[in-house]
DNA sequence: CTGAAAGCGCTTACAG
DNA sequence: CTGAAAGCGCTTACAG
């Protein structure tokens, strides 16, 4: 590989001058910047961004740590930032948590290693805020995304409120009188966010805290085991909403197992929902964040920050929209 | 930040002795060990992974670029290759084409500047062998994953002709006479070989050629209309093979919006499946490809090729499993 | 408008 | 068993 010595030699110049060729940092005679750019093209010299950026001490690089890259809001997010970095002339690094703190402490750990010039984080589940708290003492801007957090962090999620509260609306202007919550592990903060705003919707819906029931257990067996004795009692549950894609998954099958028929026997409505999910039968009624936008503005959060270090936390929510199928029963709005 | 100066000042040592260390690279005298140990935690110093790299011309670094990081079947293989890439103390830098050439291209690119010791490529649809040609050409490794080439690489896939053959048997003696395989975009080299063992297994069973019908077209619009041509025929096939998860969306819409009932107005499977398939009514038949041990393959010719870069290019092919459900028809197997 | 030179933080022959 | 010093390929004040 030909370094810049070798190009200033061909040009005739030194290396400074090839350097501001190259970076347009400074004028250079056009004469003298032809020569430079003709060496450049026959030693097929490439700047080597290692050196560059220990000599800076910048990478333009971020990090991006997902905890599943997998589930479509994920990958929507992924690509929401992936587009925002590359219009900032910035590179993304990537990295999956699996849900899994240790992973995602290894994947920070790397990822500060390689000197990211900041770090966009959707927390695992577990996740410690000590763990947070630490990365935030450390002097490399990072933004959370999606999974929320007290703590003084520049911030991109959804609103979880309303959208709650639209669903127990939905159900109870219908009737629906025993509704169930498949929460989830409510260490996630979207997740425990959506409890806490179903138990108020619920109680301003009338209904008394006997017919709210909620799931909060995470192991996927249990929340199974409590789907199970929540359509065992005496006075079951009329309506469903799953908080998640997983959580949606494991209600689906237990209802598919009973032979449940939605909407009919039973109402249902998801956050998030799946992928190809035109292909179910019936179409169900899903929360969709606006996953993409979410992506972008964590990732205008970090550029805003990495051009000033002084501006204060903000924190950006932006609202899902509700898209009411037939898995809901009869629609509120001419959306089905 | 501290670096190794600071640390051998403070322990009284040169910055070789702190280097051998840090790396373990040479015997210290076990006091002057300490010492150094005792240093480093006082200053709470952090090796410079830039600098080490670009002082040994190597980054411990992999590159891996998926054409779509969101099918599962990718996920799997991106989770294959890092649970690899950590076993060998690799870090890997993760970059995502969507199934477009040029970001392919520019993720290339990015990735080679930052100086990952070598590259893993499942190759985007329209990803031309010139490209591909000039990428073998430099002296950075690259492996392809799931795409595969007739140039000379270490090459990590599947074995496409069997489950072809296998689905083809599996319709042929249930008496089907008239199969239609949705083969999609026959640049990517999975597809165009399931397109050729179709070919061959339905002759081999005595279909002629009116009898197989095959969609090739890339784009969905047009894949769809030719699904419907196909089922608007007189004599229409009543059996759909589709060859990978967006074709299997592509022709299940269509079965759904005419109405057709599987497997009984007309059978069906489909290579890769979907997330939460067990969802789907009725359930699929899936050729479900070893997708996380491709993902390992891939790595584990990557880290042989960087310990020896003389070896012999070497294409791995694994063997897909047939999942048979009730889409398909009865099942050749005991397996639900 | 351009160049000489220091220095970013490491590793590694070389020498003792 | 350890150290002095060169050098990886850049950027950037400083000087003219």
């Amino acid at each position: 590989m030909a370094t810049m010595v070798d190009v200033a030699k061909l040009a005739g110049v030194s290396t400074s001058t090839v350097s501001h060729v190259v970076n347009g940092t400074r004028h250079v005679e056009e004469e003298t910047r032809q020569r430079v750019l003709k060496a450049i093209e026959e030693t097929s010299y490439r700047q080597d961004v290692l050196a560059r950026a220990m000599r800076r001490s910048r990478t333009d690089t971020i990090g991006l740590i997902v905890s599943d890259a997998g589930e479509p809001a994920f990958a929507e997010m992924v690509r929401g930032v992936e587009q925002t970095a590359a219009r900032h002339g910035v590179t993304l690094l990537l990295a999956n948590s699996a849900e899994d703190p240790e992973r995602e402490a290894r994947a920070v750990r790397t990822l500060l290693e390689r000197r990211v010039d900041g770090l966009i984080l959707a927390r695992a589940a577990g996740s410690t805020s000590e763990a947070l708290a630490a990365l935030g003492q450390q002097d490399t801007p990072v933004v959370l995304m999606d999974r929320m957090s007290d703590l003084p962090f520049d911030q991109a999620g959804i609103e979880n409120a309303q959208p709650t509260n639209d669903l127990v609306q939905h159900f109870a202007s219908q009737g629906h009188r025993r509704l169930l919550l498949v929460a989830g592990d409510i260490r996630v903060s979207t997740l425990r966010e959506r409890l806490e705003s179903f138990g108020e919707a619920a109680t301003a819906a009338g209904l008394s805290s006997l017919e709210q029931l909620t799931i909060t257990a995470a192991d996927p067996k249990v929340i199974e085991a409590e789907i199970e004795a929540a359509l065992d009692r005496r006075e079951p549950p009329t309506a469903v909403i799953a908080c998640g894609t997983v959580l949606a998954a494991i209600a689906l099958r237990t209802l598919q197992r009973r032979g449940l028929r939605m909407p009919d026997d039973i109402a249902f409505a998801t956050f998030d929902g799946f992928a190809y999910s035109d292909l179910f039968e019936p179409r169900l009624t899903t929360v969709r964040q606006p996953a993409f936008d979410v992506g972008v503005t964590a990732a205008e959060l970090l550029a805003r920050r990495l051009a000033d270090k002084s501006v204060e936390p903000t924190t950006v929510r932006l609202m899902p929209t509700i898209e009411y199928r037939r898995s809901s029963g009869e629609s509120p709005e001419p959306n089905a």
